[in-house]
DNA sequence: TATACATACATAGCCCCGCCATGTAGTTGG
DNA sequence: CCAACTACATGGCGGGGCTATGTATGTATA
C-alpha cells in the first residue's frame, strides 16, 4: 500500500503541473496589494487545505517567466515587518490569459469529467 | 489574438500532462479486447470531441512505461484485417492505480474549482 | 550581543516527460 | 505494383518542475 501512496503523490505532481501558472495568475489577480511570492505560496497552502504546497523553487522561476512572457508586471514594496518585497499585478495580456486558462481548463475538466465519470457503465 | 492561441494550445498540452496515464487506464479498463494502442488514440479522440488528439509518439512510449511498472499486461493478436495488435489489459495493480488516479484527479478538481471559480467575487 | 527563527527572493542543475521526426512492416485496394 | 491504411517502435530534443543551496533582512530571546 504504500508503494500505491509514492504513486499517488507522483500523479498529484503530474497533475498539477500545468495548473500552476492558472492558479498563479488567480491568486495574483484577487491578492491586491499583497501579491508577492512568498504570500502566494502561503496562500495556496492555505486556500486548498495543504492540497497546493509549492516550493519556493517551484513558484519563483515561474513568477520570472511569467514576467518574462509579459503576463505580469513587478514593483517592490515595502514590508511592514521584515524585508521588501516584490509585488506582481495583471498585465492586460495577463488578464486575457488567465480568462484563457480558465477557459481552457473548464472545457479539459469538463471532457475528462465526460471520459472518466461513467464508472457504472464499466463492465 | 493569434498569440493568445498559441497560449491556449500550450496550455492545453500542459494541463492534460498527467492526465495521460490515467485516460489511457481508463480506455483500456473499458476496451475489453481492443485495447491496442492504435485504437485507444482513435477512442480517444472520437471521444472527447478532439480535444484528446494524441500522436503516436507520445502514447506508444507511454504504455511501455506503464508495463514496466507493472500496471498493464500484453497479449498479441491477430487482426480480422491489417498487422497483428499488441492489446493491453489492466493487472491488478493498474486498476487499483487507475481507482488512486481517478480519485486524485476527482480532489484536484474540486480544489482547483473552489479556487478558480469563484470569478464572482472577484473584484 | 549573540543566536535562532521567520520572512523574502533567487538560481544552478538535475530529472522526467511529452513530442517531433522517422523508421519498420503487414494488409488492402485500385 | 504502389499507394494508402493499419499498427508498433524509438532516438533525441526541448521544456518545465523540483531539489538543494545561497543571500539578505527583520524579530525575538536568552
Amino acid at each position: 500500500m504504500d508503494e500505491m501512496d509514492d504513486f499517488r503523490q507522483k500523479l498529484r505532481r503530474e497533475l498539477r503541473t500545468g495548473l500552476i501558472s492558472i492558479l498563479l495568475m488567480d491568486v495574483i489577480d484577487r491578492a491586491g496589494d499583497e501579491g508577492y511570492g512568498y504570500a502566494i505560496i502561503r496562500r495556496l497552502e492555505e486556500y486548498s487545505d495543504g492540497v497546493f504546497r509549492f516550493k519556493e523553487g517551484t513558484i519563483y522561476p515561474i513568477l520570472h517567466s511569467l514576467l518574462r512572457q509579459g503576463l505580469v508586471a513587478t514593483e517592490w514594496r515595502e514590508s511592514p515587518a521584515g524585508p521588501a518585497r516584490k509585488c506582481y499585478r495583471l498585465t492586460g495580456l495577463g488578464k486575457r490569459a488567465l480568462q484563457a486558462g480558465l477557459e481552457e481548463w473548464g472545457e479539459m475538466n469538463a471532457v475528462a469529467g465526460k471520459l472518466l465519470a461513467k464508472k457504472g457503465e464499466r463492465k
